[in-house]
RNA sequence: GACUUGGUAGCUCAGCUGGUAGAGCACGUCCCUUUUAAGGAUGGGGUCCUGGGUUCGAGUCCCAGCCAGGUCACCA
């Protein structure tokens, strides 16, 4: 493997052989063993200092400040960062002084990770140290690392770029300390919810991510291949079908965090892979489902935030119980000042084109809701909101409404204007449950990709007979976004999907020049020439490349032979014909 | 998918109406015995995203493409 290397690089590389040479092995097997923590230091050292007497730490090097016979750097562990102190004579001493010298000023490097034995003290600046009696290598790094500097909260040199901080977050980890703290905030959201379900004794399931017909929500799948069965599967979408299989199979209340799987545009609010937590409870309703999920949701913030009221975006958030309630009808009536309950579609038309919702021939009254709801109500709702009751049209898996005509028994909780929980009155009717699925196929034939599909064994399970049952989806993601206040769902997940990296690496463009027949010292070089293949090479003048190759040769210090001109000729020539 | 902003050194960024590619940090060398984003001096480092075009001359202007961000559309 080659690959093109920096200046800064080679000088790693260099020192890396520099310091086999001292007979330090770079990257040792041995267990290092620690006994404290840098934050765990700072936090307990001033409140007495007769702590750390002997302490043994690990992490990477931040900084370095050397100062002749003595340097301080900054180590950081998984805790935080602490400030060490190497004294020459103390590292050394004895005559031999290279452990100072040489190992640690010369050929460690900012990003390396090592392991230093010492004792804390408060230095005359009055920052807490370690002061450093022995450290050990424990692994080069052969990279420089971005170098962040702050002072008095202002951040210097921030690395800010998305891009790389998403295909490269390790190092957004490493430098932006920040962002260790946002996914341990979302493990504690996701931690709370766990405690909260299982307290209740619901079990948690796991359910299966490659199905042979996909189901329990309206989208587009990944679609695979089982070798051994010689069939398609699909990834799923949701588990939905799968949990309430096991509501019929007896328990009363089951729930997964399952990873879905939708093959649909990105945003800043959609990856292809998300979290979403499922819960089905028998005997229960909506009604039901709707007090558990605030009183879930404000336990979760408590546990995060101590408070119930919360900074996200421009806004305040308070989560305290109890939130809003609007059927979908009044929260239209709010936000437009029209009652569009008793409306047919015509009606209801023509009043979407007179608000300015764009419509189209193929909606139909249920849609046309949906449309002026997500259009002038959704974007409003900024304060944790249920909205009830939902067209039948939109809801194939919801029961019908116990009273209202043409609705379900459903309900969304809305806050910061998304939609962060869905959840329903189970369809549990199997009769009623396959004519909806007739008409999602109905939809499919018309071309709608997103239809349903009629699963046949789950309907065998809801005819076995499925006890009334509420459920409930939480996209864990878009919770987490509003609790950790972040405005993009790439923050709130380790490596949210991007286009594959473009894969030119300098190896190809080398195999190509060597086997036409190019020396691999010279094949190395070209690139750096300015010939990124053979073709640009064979367009160029032979004169003007023989020059450019000595003229790198010195340039690089290269202990090679400079190339006859007839030879680079030769390369350039066809030599197939 | 549409529109829009950006892509210049390891990182953050400047680079005017087109004229020899710059700064800070990082890195190398030398000096310095406790510093606090920063010691002093000095030096090296570039496929200016890619490919075409215009031009005597393109980081800069034009066209096409790639990658990313934002907005919208699609979508839970």
């Amino acid at each position: 493997m080659n690959q093109k290397i920096s200046e800064q690089e080679a000088i790693r590389r260099e020192a890396l052989q520099q310091l086999r040479e001292l007979g330090i092995n770079p990257y040792p097997s041995e267990t290092y063993d620690v006994n404290a923590l840098a934050g765990e230091i700072l936090e307990k050292y001033p409140a007495d200092d007769s702590l750390f007497g002997e302490v043994q730490l690990a992490g990477r090097i931040m900084s370095r400040r050397i100062m002749g016979s003595a340097s301080f750097a900054e180590l950081q562990d998984d805790s935080g960062r602490i400030q060490l102190y190497f004294n020459r004579d103390e590292i050394c001493p004895g005559e031999d002084k290279s452990m100072y010298n040489t190992v640690f000023k010369r050929l460690i490097d900012i990003g390396d990770i090592i392991g230093v034995k010492g004792f804390v003290f408060t230095t005359r600046m009055g920052e807490i140290t370690v002061h450093v009696k022995e450290f050990t290598i424990l692994c080069k790094s052969l990279r420089p690392l971005p170098v962040v500097k702050e002072k008095d909260g202002k951040v210097y040199d921030a690395f800010t770029d998305p891009e790389q901080r998403y295909r490269q977050r390790y190092l957004d980890l490493i430098v932006n300390p920040e962002v260790k703290d946002v996914f341990r905030r979302r493990a504690r959201v996701i931690q709370s919810m766990r405690d909260f379900l299982l307290d209740r004794d619901y079990l948690e399931v796991e359910t299966p991510v490659l199905q042979p017909i996909y189901g329990g929500a309206a989208a587009r799948p990944f679609k695979t291949y089982h070798n051994k069965l010689d069939t398609t599967l699909y990834l799923r979408i949701a588990n939905e079908l799968y949990l309430k299989r096991l509501i019929v199979g007896g328990y009363d209340g089951v729930f997964e965090f399952a990873k879905d799987f939708r093959n649909e545009g990105m945003s800043r609010f959609h990856n292809p892979e998300f979290t979403q937590m499922e819960l089905y409870v028998a005997y229960k309703d909506y009604a039901w489902m709707m007090d558990l999920v605030e009183e879930m949701i404000e336990k979760i913030v408590l546990d995060l935030h101590g408070t119930t009221l919360i900074p996200v975006g421009e806004h305040r958030i308070d989560f305290r119980r109890p939130w809003k309630r609007y059927t979908m009808y009044e929260a239209i009536l709010h936000y437009t000042g029209t009652d569009i309950s008793g409306m047919d579609e015509a009606a209801m038309r023509s009043f979407a084109d007179e608000i300015g919702v764009e419509t189209d021939e193929s909606m139909g009254r249920g849609k046309l809701i949906d449309e002026i709801f997500g259009e002038k109500c959704e974007p409003h709702l900024i304060q944790p909101t249920f909205i009830t009751d939902y067209p039948i049209e939109m809801s194939p898996l919801a029961k019908k409404h116990r009273s209202k005509e043409g609705l379900v028994e459903r309900f969304e909780a809305i806050c910061n204007g998304k939609e962060i929980c869905n959840a329903f009155s189970e369809l549990n009717d199997p009769i009623d449950q396959r004519a909806r699925f007739e008409e999602q196929l109905e939809l499919g034939r018309r071309g709608d990709p997103e239809a349903m599909v009629l699963d046949e064994d789950f309907l065998r399970a809801i005819e076995t007979g499925m006890p009334p049952t509420a459920g409930l989806g939480i996209g864990i993601d878009r919770l987490a976004m509003i609790l950790v206040n972040k405005p993009s769902i790439q923050d709130v997940l380790f490596f949210p999907q991007m286009r594959p990296e473009s894969s030119v690496t300098a190896s190809d463009e080398k195999d190509e020049f060597t086997s036409a027949g190019i020396p691999e010292e010279w094949a190395k070089i070209l690139p750096q020439a300015g010939y990124s293949n053979l073709k640009s090479l064979k367009e160029a003048n032979p004169n003007k490349v023989f020059n450019q190759l000595c003229g790198l040769r010195k340039k690089m210090k290269l202990d090679i032979p400079a190339p006859k001109p007839e030879d680079v000729k030769k390369w350039m020539q066809d030599e197939n014909g």
